[in-house]
DNA sequence: TATAATT
Protein backbone atom coordinates (compact mmCIF):
# COMPACT_ATOMS: atom_id res chain seq x y z
CA UNK A 1 0.00 0.00 0.00
CA UNK A 2 2.70 2.02 0.76
CA UNK A 3 4.78 1.64 -2.19
CA UNK A 4 1.48 2.44 -4.31
CA UNK A 5 0.75 5.63 -2.28
CA UNK A 6 4.30 6.32 -3.41
CA UNK A 7 4.08 5.33 -7.13
CA UNK A 8 0.72 7.74 -7.23
CA UNK A 9 2.70 10.95 -5.17
CA UNK A 10 5.81 10.61 -7.38
CA UNK A 11 3.45 10.77 -10.86
CA UNK A 12 1.48 13.59 -9.19
CA UNK A 13 4.97 14.77 -8.21
CA UNK A 14 6.03 14.99 -12.15
CA UNK A 15 3.02 16.62 -13.05
CA UNK A 16 3.54 19.36 -10.74
CA UNK A 17 6.61 19.66 -11.45
CA UNK A 18 5.59 20.19 -15.22
CA UNK A 19 3.70 23.21 -14.27
CA UNK A 20 6.01 24.39 -12.27
CA UNK A 21 8.82 24.42 -15.03
CA UNK A 22 6.31 25.81 -17.25
CA UNK A 23 5.74 28.78 -15.28
CA UNK A 24 9.31 29.43 -13.80
CA UNK A 25 11.41 28.02 -16.39
CA UNK A 26 11.53 30.99 -19.50
CA UNK A 27 11.97 27.77 -21.89
CA UNK A 28 14.55 27.15 -24.23
CA UNK A 29 16.21 30.28 -25.97
CA UNK A 30 15.46 29.70 -29.92
CA UNK A 31 17.98 28.69 -32.29
CA UNK A 32 20.31 31.93 -32.95
CA UNK A 33 19.62 33.66 -36.10
CA UNK A 34 22.16 34.33 -38.86
CA UNK A 35 24.02 37.35 -37.72
CA UNK A 36 25.45 40.16 -40.16
CA UNK A 37 29.22 40.32 -39.69
CA UNK A 38 29.33 36.52 -38.77
CA UNK A 39 28.15 35.45 -42.15
CA UNK A 40 30.93 33.23 -43.38
CA UNK A 41 31.64 33.08 -47.53
CA UNK A 42 29.33 29.97 -47.66
CA UNK A 43 26.67 31.63 -46.12
CA UNK A 44 26.94 29.62 -42.85
CA UNK A 45 27.07 31.49 -39.73
CA UNK A 46 30.56 31.53 -37.81
CA UNK A 47 30.18 31.38 -34.03
CA UNK A 48 33.15 29.56 -33.85
CA UNK A 49 34.73 32.49 -31.52
CA UNK A 50 31.15 33.03 -29.57
CA UNK A 51 29.31 29.94 -28.72
CA UNK A 52 30.08 27.95 -25.70
CA UNK A 53 29.99 24.43 -24.16
CA UNK A 54 29.01 24.82 -20.43
CA UNK A 55 29.53 21.16 -18.75
CA UNK A 56 29.34 19.80 -15.12
CA UNK A 57 25.96 21.81 -14.43
CA UNK A 58 24.38 21.19 -10.89
CA UNK A 59 21.60 18.73 -11.72
CA UNK A 60 18.86 21.29 -11.04
CA UNK A 61 20.00 24.39 -12.23
CA UNK A 62 17.25 25.86 -14.19
CA UNK A 63 17.51 27.78 -17.77
CA UNK A 64 17.14 30.71 -15.69
CA UNK A 65 19.49 30.22 -13.38
CA UNK A 66 22.14 29.35 -16.19
CA UNK A 67 21.15 32.58 -18.49
CA UNK A 68 21.63 34.37 -15.10
CA UNK A 69 24.91 33.07 -14.45
CA UNK A 70 25.91 33.59 -17.96
CA UNK A 71 24.27 37.16 -18.30
CA UNK A 72 26.40 38.33 -15.85
CA UNK A 73 29.46 38.72 -18.35
CA UNK A 74 27.79 40.23 -21.17
CA UNK A 75 24.98 40.15 -23.69
CA UNK A 76 23.82 36.87 -24.64
CA UNK A 77 22.60 36.30 -28.33
CA UNK A 78 21.46 32.48 -27.14
CA UNK A 79 21.43 29.92 -24.71
CA UNK A 80 20.10 26.29 -23.80
CA UNK A 81 20.07 24.06 -20.99
CA UNK A 82 20.06 20.51 -22.92
CA UNK A 83 17.20 18.35 -21.00
CA UNK A 84 16.55 14.88 -21.38
CA UNK A 85 13.36 15.30 -24.13
CA UNK A 86 11.13 12.57 -22.49
CA UNK A 87 11.81 13.20 -18.78
CA UNK A 88 13.13 16.56 -19.16
CA UNK A 89 15.93 16.25 -16.51
CA UNK A 90 19.09 18.46 -17.42
CA UNK A 91 21.34 16.51 -19.04
CA UNK A 92 23.91 18.87 -17.02
CA UNK A 93 25.68 20.74 -20.05
CA UNK A 94 24.51 23.26 -21.64
CA UNK A 95 25.44 26.50 -24.47
CA UNK A 96 25.82 30.16 -24.42
CA UNK A 97 26.52 31.84 -27.42
CA UNK A 98 27.63 35.53 -26.83
CA UNK A 99 26.76 38.93 -29.09
CA UNK A 100 30.65 39.44 -28.76
CA UNK A 101 33.67 37.15 -28.89
CA UNK A 102 35.09 39.66 -26.30
CA UNK A 103 32.42 38.20 -23.67
CA UNK A 104 32.86 34.93 -24.74
CA UNK A 105 36.70 34.99 -23.84
CA UNK A 106 35.72 36.69 -20.36
CA UNK A 107 33.29 34.06 -19.68
CA UNK A 108 35.51 31.21 -20.12
CA UNK A 109 38.49 32.96 -18.26
CA UNK A 110 35.85 33.61 -15.40
CA UNK A 111 33.75 31.17 -15.10
CA UNK A 112 35.22 27.74 -16.16
CA UNK A 113 36.31 26.12 -13.20
CA UNK A 114 33.43 27.77 -11.12
CA UNK A 115 32.14 25.49 -8.14
CA UNK A 116 28.66 25.22 -7.83
CA UNK A 117 27.26 23.30 -5.03
CA UNK A 118 29.46 19.96 -5.89
CA UNK A 119 30.05 20.21 -9.54
CA UNK A 120 33.43 22.56 -10.86
CA UNK A 121 31.87 23.99 -14.10
CA UNK A 122 33.90 23.88 -17.47
CA UNK A 123 33.22 26.40 -20.16
CA UNK A 124 34.99 26.56 -23.18
CA UNK A 125 34.38 27.01 -27.17
CA UNK A 126 31.79 24.87 -28.65
CA UNK A 127 33.18 22.64 -31.57
CA UNK A 128 30.91 23.21 -34.78
CA UNK A 129 28.04 20.75 -33.98
CA UNK A 130 28.54 17.26 -36.27
CA UNK A 131 27.93 13.67 -36.37
CA UNK A 132 31.54 13.27 -37.00
CA UNK A 133 32.39 14.14 -32.96
CA UNK A 134 29.46 12.17 -31.38
CA UNK A 135 29.44 8.87 -29.39
CA UNK A 136 33.51 9.35 -29.07
CA UNK A 137 33.23 8.49 -25.30
CA UNK A 138 35.28 5.33 -24.04
CA UNK A 139 34.69 3.40 -20.75
CA UNK A 140 38.06 2.14 -19.48
CA UNK A 141 38.40 -0.75 -16.87
CA UNK A 142 41.33 -2.90 -15.90
CA UNK A 143 43.51 0.35 -15.59
CA UNK A 144 46.63 -0.06 -13.34
CA UNK A 145 45.66 1.24 -10.02
CA UNK A 146 49.08 3.49 -10.54
CA UNK A 147 48.68 5.01 -13.32
CA UNK A 148 47.74 8.47 -13.38
CA UNK A 149 45.02 10.62 -15.41
CA UNK A 150 48.28 11.68 -17.61
CA UNK A 151 49.78 8.42 -17.99
CA UNK A 152 46.33 7.07 -19.73
CA UNK A 153 46.06 10.30 -21.85
CA UNK A 154 49.14 9.15 -22.92
CA UNK A 155 48.11 5.71 -23.73
CA UNK A 156 45.27 6.72 -25.69
CA UNK A 157 46.87 10.10 -27.36
CA UNK A 158 48.32 7.99 -30.46
CA UNK A 159 44.13 7.25 -31.98
CA UNK A 160 43.89 10.94 -32.14
CA UNK A 161 42.93 14.32 -29.98
CA UNK A 162 41.45 13.99 -26.68
CA UNK A 163 38.69 15.98 -25.60
CA UNK A 164 38.50 14.91 -22.14
CA UNK A 165 40.03 12.35 -19.94
CA UNK A 166 38.98 11.01 -15.93
CA UNK A 167 40.08 8.17 -13.42
CA UNK A 168 37.59 7.44 -11.16
CA UNK A 169 38.06 7.34 -7.77
CA UNK A 170 37.56 6.04 -4.36
CA UNK A 171 35.83 9.07 -2.78
CA UNK A 172 37.02 8.03 1.06
CA UNK A 173 40.35 7.51 0.18
CA UNK A 174 40.89 8.97 -2.97
CA UNK A 175 42.92 5.94 -4.92
CA UNK A 176 41.82 5.17 -8.53
CA UNK A 177 39.49 2.48 -8.82
CA UNK A 178 40.99 1.22 -12.24
CA UNK A 179 38.57 2.48 -14.53
CA UNK A 180 38.15 5.78 -16.70
CA UNK A 181 36.67 7.40 -19.46
CA UNK A 182 38.00 9.36 -22.61
CA UNK A 183 36.51 11.26 -25.00
CA UNK A 184 37.72 11.59 -28.39
CA UNK A 185 37.33 14.33 -30.51
CA UNK A 186 35.94 12.53 -33.09
CA UNK A 187 34.25 8.84 -33.28
CA UNK A 188 36.47 7.58 -35.56
CA UNK A 189 39.39 8.21 -33.55
CA UNK A 190 37.73 6.28 -30.38
CA UNK A 191 36.89 3.28 -32.71
CA UNK A 192 40.66 3.03 -33.69
CA UNK A 193 41.43 3.09 -29.89
CA UNK A 194 39.10 0.23 -29.22
CA UNK A 195 40.76 -1.60 -31.60
CA UNK A 196 44.54 -0.40 -30.96
CA UNK A 197 43.96 -1.11 -27.16
CA UNK A 198 41.19 -3.27 -26.18
CA UNK A 199 42.34 -6.18 -24.34
CA UNK A 200 46.02 -5.24 -24.69
CA UNK A 201 48.40 -4.89 -21.57
CA UNK A 202 49.81 -1.42 -20.89
CA UNK A 203 53.48 -1.32 -20.71
CA UNK A 204 54.80 -2.68 -17.28
CA UNK A 205 50.78 -3.72 -16.26
CA UNK A 206 49.70 -7.05 -14.76
CA UNK A 207 46.64 -7.63 -16.86
CA UNK A 208 44.95 -6.36 -19.90
CA UNK A 209 42.33 -3.43 -20.19
CA UNK A 210 39.02 -3.48 -22.18
CA UNK A 211 38.12 -0.57 -24.19
CA UNK A 212 34.45 0.35 -25.35
CA UNK A 213 32.15 2.45 -25.82
CA UNK A 214 30.69 4.07 -23.01
CA UNK A 215 26.56 3.93 -22.25
CA UNK A 216 24.61 7.02 -22.29
CA UNK A 217 24.73 8.45 -18.71
CA UNK A 218 20.88 9.23 -19.03
CA UNK A 219 19.42 5.48 -18.69
CA UNK A 220 18.37 5.08 -14.67
CA UNK A 221 16.83 2.43 -13.14
CA UNK A 222 14.00 2.48 -11.02
CA UNK A 223 15.58 3.29 -7.53
CA UNK A 224 18.31 5.25 -9.55
CA UNK A 225 15.48 7.92 -10.13
CA UNK A 226 13.66 7.53 -7.20
CA UNK A 227 16.83 8.63 -5.32
CA UNK A 228 17.12 11.07 -7.83
CA UNK A 229 13.74 12.49 -6.91
CA UNK A 230 14.20 12.33 -3.62
CA UNK A 231 17.58 14.15 -3.78
CA UNK A 232 15.92 17.16 -6.10
CA UNK A 233 12.74 17.48 -4.25
CA UNK A 234 13.89 19.02 -1.02
CA UNK A 235 16.08 21.50 -3.55
CA UNK A 236 13.64 22.69 -5.75
CA UNK A 237 11.50 26.31 -6.03
CA UNK A 238 10.32 27.69 -2.67
CA UNK A 239 7.19 28.50 -4.53
CA UNK A 240 3.84 29.34 -2.75
CA UNK A 241 2.11 27.56 -0.08
CA UNK A 242 0.04 24.62 -1.77
CA UNK A 243 3.75 23.82 -3.08
CA UNK A 244 4.90 23.79 0.25
CA UNK A 245 2.51 21.51 1.50
CA UNK A 246 2.51 19.11 -1.88
CA UNK A 247 6.18 19.38 -1.28
CA UNK A 248 6.14 18.18 2.33
CA UNK A 249 3.89 15.44 1.80
CA UNK A 250 5.94 13.69 -0.59
CA UNK A 251 8.57 14.09 1.02
CA UNK A 252 6.99 12.23 4.22
CA UNK A 253 6.05 9.77 1.78
CA UNK A 254 9.71 9.32 1.11
CA UNK A 255 10.79 9.55 4.58
CA UNK A 256 8.83 6.53 5.27
CA UNK A 257 10.03 4.26 2.19
CA UNK A 258 13.92 5.27 2.92
CA UNK A 259 13.74 5.95 6.88
CA UNK A 260 15.50 9.31 6.18
CA UNK A 261 14.10 12.75 7.46
CA UNK A 262 15.74 15.18 4.94
CA UNK A 263 13.88 18.59 6.24
CA UNK A 264 16.33 20.16 9.08
CA UNK A 265 13.37 21.68 12.21
CA UNK A 266 14.54 25.14 11.15
CA UNK A 267 13.42 24.53 7.27
CA UNK A 268 9.91 24.03 8.43
CA UNK A 269 9.54 25.55 11.81
CA UNK A 270 11.79 28.96 10.49
CA UNK A 271 8.70 29.31 7.75
CA UNK A 272 6.00 30.85 9.70
CA UNK A 273 8.35 33.40 11.36
CA UNK A 274 9.62 34.81 8.22
CA UNK A 275 6.66 36.92 6.83
CA UNK A 276 8.16 39.82 4.83
CA UNK A 277 11.70 38.79 5.31
CA UNK A 278 14.40 37.88 2.08
CA UNK A 279 11.23 36.01 0.27
CA UNK A 280 10.86 38.02 -2.91
CA UNK A 281 8.71 37.34 -6.57
CA UNK A 282 8.86 39.45 -9.49
CA UNK A 283 10.11 38.70 -12.78
CA UNK A 284 13.82 37.27 -11.81
CA UNK A 285 11.33 35.02 -10.28
CA UNK A 286 10.93 33.68 -6.79
CA UNK A 287 13.09 33.43 -4.44
CA UNK A 288 15.19 34.67 -0.63
CA UNK A 289 17.07 37.83 -1.43
CA UNK A 290 20.33 38.24 0.64
CA UNK A 291 22.20 41.12 1.51
CA UNK A 292 25.78 41.26 1.19
CA UNK A 293 27.79 44.33 2.65
CA UNK A 294 31.48 44.89 3.04
CA UNK A 295 32.42 44.21 -0.85
CA UNK A 296 35.19 45.75 -2.46
CA UNK A 297 35.34 49.28 -5.26
CA UNK A 298 37.02 46.11 -7.32
CA UNK A 299 34.00 43.23 -6.50
CA UNK A 300 31.75 41.93 -9.72
CA UNK A 301 29.17 39.57 -10.14
CA UNK A 302 31.48 36.32 -10.02
CA UNK A 303 32.41 37.17 -6.73
CA UNK A 304 28.88 36.63 -5.75
CA UNK A 305 28.32 33.51 -7.65
CA UNK A 306 31.19 32.22 -6.34
CA UNK A 307 30.69 32.86 -2.54
CA UNK A 308 26.79 31.76 -2.87
CA UNK A 309 27.37 28.93 -5.62
CA UNK A 310 28.26 26.45 -3.60
CA UNK A 311 25.52 26.55 -0.87
CA UNK A 312 22.52 25.96 -3.55
CA UNK A 313 20.70 26.76 -6.06
CA UNK A 314 21.69 30.71 -7.33
CA UNK A 315 18.92 32.65 -9.47
CA UNK A 316 20.70 35.96 -9.50
CA UNK A 317 23.11 37.88 -8.24
CA UNK A 318 23.82 42.02 -8.06
CA UNK A 319 27.00 44.36 -7.17
CA UNK A 320 25.49 47.70 -6.63
CA UNK A 321 27.51 50.24 -8.78
CA UNK A 322 27.90 53.79 -8.37
CA UNK A 323 26.27 55.46 -12.06
CA UNK A 324 29.58 57.97 -12.77
CA UNK A 325 33.07 55.43 -11.39
CA UNK A 326 31.36 51.93 -12.19
CA UNK A 327 32.96 50.66 -9.00
CA UNK A 328 30.97 48.69 -6.31
CA UNK A 329 29.02 50.69 -3.81
CA UNK A 330 30.12 47.88 -1.23
CA UNK A 331 27.05 45.54 -1.69
CA UNK A 332 24.90 43.60 -3.45
CA UNK A 333 22.18 41.16 -3.69
CA UNK A 334 21.86 37.66 -4.02
CA UNK A 335 18.97 35.57 -4.53
CA UNK A 336 18.33 32.06 -3.48
CA UNK A 337 15.46 29.23 -4.59
CA UNK A 338 15.54 27.14 -1.19
CA UNK A 339 15.06 28.65 2.01
CA UNK A 340 17.60 26.02 3.62
CA UNK A 341 20.31 26.94 1.71
CA UNK A 342 19.69 30.57 1.77
CA UNK A 343 20.15 29.67 5.28
CA UNK A 344 22.93 27.87 5.16
CA UNK A 345 25.09 30.10 3.06
CA UNK A 346 24.25 33.19 5.13
CA UNK A 347 25.57 31.10 8.54
CA UNK A 348 28.32 30.26 6.14
CA UNK A 349 29.58 33.72 4.54
CA UNK A 350 28.18 36.32 7.63
CA UNK A 351 31.87 37.30 9.56
CA UNK A 352 33.76 35.48 6.91
CA UNK A 353 36.98 37.43 5.91
CA UNK A 354 37.37 38.27 1.80
CA UNK A 355 40.85 39.88 1.57
CA UNK A 356 41.06 42.67 4.15
CA UNK A 357 37.29 43.04 4.65
CA UNK A 358 34.46 41.24 6.61
CA UNK A 359 31.85 40.61 4.70
CA UNK A 360 28.03 40.95 6.83
CA UNK A 361 25.40 38.67 5.18
CA UNK A 362 21.70 38.63 6.09
CA UNK A 363 18.17 38.01 4.43
CA UNK A 364 17.44 41.36 3.03
CA UNK A 365 14.58 43.65 4.65
CA UNK A 366 13.64 47.00 3.81
CA UNK A 367 15.17 49.27 5.29
CA UNK A 368 18.83 48.18 5.27
CA UNK A 369 19.69 50.46 1.85
CA UNK A 370 20.02 53.10 4.21
CA UNK A 371 22.74 51.72 6.92
C1' DT B 1 32.45 -1.80 -14.09
C1' DA B 2 29.84 3.68 -15.20
C1' DT B 3 30.44 10.20 -15.68
C1' DA B 4 25.65 13.94 -17.31
C1' DA B 5 30.22 16.83 -24.00
C1' DT B 6 27.12 18.93 -29.39
C1' DT B 7 21.61 22.24 -29.31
Amino acid sequence: ILLMALQRAIINYFQILGAMESQVGGGPAGPALPNGPLLGTNGATDDSKTNLIVNYLPQNMTQDEFKSLFGSIGDIESCKLVRDKITGQSLGYGFVNYSDPNDADKAINTLNGLKLQTKTIKVSYARPSSASIRDANLYVSGLPKTMSQKEMEQLFSQYGRIITSRILVDQVTGVSRGVGFIRFDKRIEAEEAIKGLNGQKPLGAAEPITVKFANNPSQKTGQALLTHLYQSSARRYAGPLHHQTQRFRLDNLLNMAYGVKRFSPIAIDGMSGLAGVGLSGGAAGAGWCIFVYNLSPEADESVLWQLFGPFGAVTNVKVIRDFTTNKCKGFGFVTMTNYDEAAMAIASLNGYRLGERVLQVSFKTSKQHKA
